[in-house]
Parts: structure tokens; sequence; C-alpha cells
DNA sequence: CTTGACCTTGGACCTAGGTCCAAGGTCTTA
DNA sequence: TAAGACCTTGGACCTAGGTCCAAGGTCAAG
């Protein structure tokens, strides 16, 4: 009989067991065969898919958008122009990401930076800052 | 009676009642009284709090985190040094964010840009990259 | 004295990406 | 034939930060 089981895929893939069952309820991945006893029967194929899985998620993409990635990948009329596009949208989601984050950053740096480490807490401008309305969060409080 | 009822101080720091329960749930905030028919009972100070907190959210900071943040900033033996530490912990924290955020922006845009948009499906370098073990994941399959 | 707006509690539900467990079936190897 | 290592299913649990709901109590206005 050809075939691996679930454990064998899994342990080449480097994932668990669990995890490709999840996978499988979510419409990511599916077994070839199941053999007499109900045992799940995977090729090489679904390894790779696993780690293409793997492969997306580094890149920042959820399961739900993997798995759209592999329907597409699947369909024979779709087009390079769709991936590039999908690649394209997932590039400016994880820009603003960055962009959020980069204002956080600059809000604490400058919070850090005028804070001596000296003196009692309650001329701390950290804790000032987040008392009083000083914040830069942009658009809000306009009224008052 | 002096004080204000929940949906008095959700409204003035914009939250919900759920939420205002559910810090008090996580130790956040707590009323200073119940009336006789066990209202919660706040004052102006537990709507600073509130805005606190939000403050803090927007900072990156996580509710775990404000907890610690408050009791520091309640408890009188705080000094300026713990509260800037803090801080800076958060800082390098974003950074590291930033750091895996910016991994996966160059690997993305490289990819995009090896993408022509046309021409087969086959031979479009996005799918090839994350079938093929091309991807730029540090120190990982060093072996085969 | 009733209506509607408030308040109370406990607990279920949500997203995301899994992990863990129980109860049972199967397969291999000694 | 028995142990141990697999496999099956369904469902509970986890983090984080909430939201929503039911069943019931309270309060102010008309």
């Amino acid at each position: 009989m050809k075939g691996m089981t679930i454990g064998k895929i899994a342990k080449e893939a480097r994932v668990s067991r669990d995890t490709v069952r999840y996978y499988e309820r979510l419409g990511l991945i599916k077994p070839l065969a199941r053999t007499h006893s109900n045992y799940r029967l995977y090729t090489e194929e679904e390894i790779e898919r696993l780690k293409f899985i793997k492969r997306a998620q580094e890149l920042g993409f959820s399961l739900g958008e993997i798995k759209k990635l592999l329907l597409l990948q699947d369909d024979p009329n779709t087009t390079k122009a769709e991936i590039k596009a999908f690649t394209e949208a997932k590039i400016r989601d994880i820009k603003r990401k960055i962009q959020e984050l980069t204002r956080m950053l600059h809000a604490l740096e400058e919070l850090a930076q005028q804070c001596d480490g000296h003196g009692p807490l309650e001329e701390c401008p950290i804790l000032e800052a987040l008392r009083d309305d000083c914040c830069h969060s942009p658009e809000k409080d306009k009224r008052r």
C-alpha cells in the first residue's frame, strides 16, 4: 500500500499531527485517500504543501490567506498578475504595521529620552504623558 | 450621594461598560464604592485611569504590562529609573517586531519584483519560492 | 404603578493558530 | 497474544482583548 500516515508527513514537515488535522479542517490540505481502517494516507506532495504553508507563514500570510494562495495555485485559470497583486496587498499590509509600530517606537523613545532616571516619581515624564492628554494619536479629542 | 455609575465613566472615557468590568476582573481598575443597591461608584480619577490605559495601549503596552505600570505608579517606592527601564524594555520589544516585519517585507518585495506579471503560472517566481526551499528564514534546513 | 433606562452577575462567544485529551480502533513486533 | 506505538473522532482549552446575552434588580419620570 502506497502513502504515508499522518505521523510520517507531520514529522517530515516538522509540524504536529494535530496541526495537520487542524489544517485539514480549515481546508488547506487533505489526504489523498484513507486506508481500510480509516487512516489518512498522504504522498510527498502533501509534505510539500505543508512546507509551502510554513514558508508562507514566515512571510506574514495568515492561514486564511494561504488557503486562497493554494486555491490560486491549484486553479489553471489563475494568472501571474493575480499572484503578484496578492503579494503586493500583503506588502502594503506589512508596511502599515511597520508604520504603526514606528509611531509607537518614536513616541516611546521620546518619552524615555525625556526621563533622566532620577528624582521623585511625580515628575516622571513617562507617567505624566500617560496621565495627561499628550500623546500623538492622530485625529482625536479635537473638541473640549 | 457622590460618584458616577459605570455607564457614566464608560461614556466619558469612550469605552464600553463591559470593558470597564473586564478591566476590573483583570485588576486594572476598581470602583471606589458601591451603592446600597450594589451599583459601582466611580470618581473622576477612574476616568483618568481608563484614559491612561487607552494611551498606554496606543503605545503598544498589553493590559498585563499596563497593570504593572499602574502598580508601579501607585507604589511610593517606585523610582523613575524603574519606569524608564520598563519603557526601554518595550522599546526593544517593538524594535524586534519591526525587524521581523522588515524581514518579511524585504522578502516579499524581492519576490514581487522578480515577477513580471505575465506568462504561465508554472513559472511564477512567487509560488516557486514558496514551493522550493529558497526563503531566507535564518538557520534552518541546513542538512538534506 | 408602569415603562424604559439603567445596573448586577455569570458565563458563552469571537478571532487565530493551534494544543491536549479521552475513549476507542489498528498495527507491528516479540 | 500482549505490549506499545500508531491512528480515529469530537470537543475542551489556551492567549488577548474584549463583546454579548439572559435573568433579574433598581430608579426616575409621567
